[in-house]
DNA sequence: CAATCATAGACTTTACGTATCTATGATAGC
DNA sequence: GCTATCATAGATACGTAAAGTCTATGATTG
């Protein structure tokens, strides 16, 4: 679990997917960037990976755009970063003949707490409670 | 909290130096770094952080080296990584006009689970248990 | 068929961690 | 005091991955 700008452009995208299009029509790269002042082009590899992960679907032509995949409620922060992030974990042992280092043993339980609150923090919970963004 | 290689590096010297050299003589960058197959050049900057931050003490001159300082056994490896990275969070909100963004709000958090946990593992309470390394 | 939209690959740029080199300064021992 | 041993510090170079751009291609609507 790491984090990029990329990270922040896909969690910011999907919360104004579930805000402003939950139900009705597609929204189109170009809308998705202006909110966020990012370059379509880059956003588009993005939101790309986020079709192939299955978290919110494509469509094209004119009128096309993204929304959210069907049971988007269920989707937690893990599941859009680990999308866009890949397993990988935030810490590797240097050391080259260390199978079971026990720096990396600590470090793994400690990223499994932050994991956790990932998992359990939902889109949809926020857009509950006040909404600054 | 972020994590680099020489987070790593720091986090294993500061494990040597208490199981090697708790209350003997100092040790010297160039068996440090042996030990963990790095530059001497290299381990030192991360070595000098250590003791600017209080962690480690060091003596300069023939039979110099560092050590660790007195009251070693409270040090947490949230203590270490601190010293070596700062405490600059991992996540920031890429959206300029948003002062209490709600994404922010969340990453805090579960960063919080993560260091809380970095907070309440030592180095000595980790010499007490197995030690593969 | 033309306009609108997503997809994809190659490419450039930027940023930062990683590492090296070299010079300087302090201490111990002879 | 001289010398060897050690830490400190600054400048510099290197490598890599993220960040961002450009251009071409493909699909859908009207």
């Amino acid at each position: 679990m790491k984090f990029t700008k990329a990270t922040n452009y896909a969690l910011h995208t999907m919360l104004y997917l579930a805000k402003e299009g939950a139900k009705q029509q597609p929204i189109g790269v170009q809308q998705l960037a202006d909110h966020q002042q990012v370059s379509p082009t880059y956003l588009s590899k993005i939101l790309t990976k986020l079709v192939k992960e299955g978290l919110i679907t494509s469509s094209s032509g004119a009128n096309g755009g993204y929304k959210l995949r069907n049971g988007w409620q269920q989707l937690s922060f893990f599941d859009i970063i680990q999308a866009i992030e890949g397993k990988a974990s935030i810490f590797e042992c240097s050391l080259h003949d260390e199978p079971a280092c026990i720096v990396k043993r600590v470090m793994e339980k400690a990223e499994e707490q932050m994991e956790q609150e990932l998992r359990q923090t939902t889109i949809a919970s926020l857009l509950e409670g006040k909404s600054s963004e």
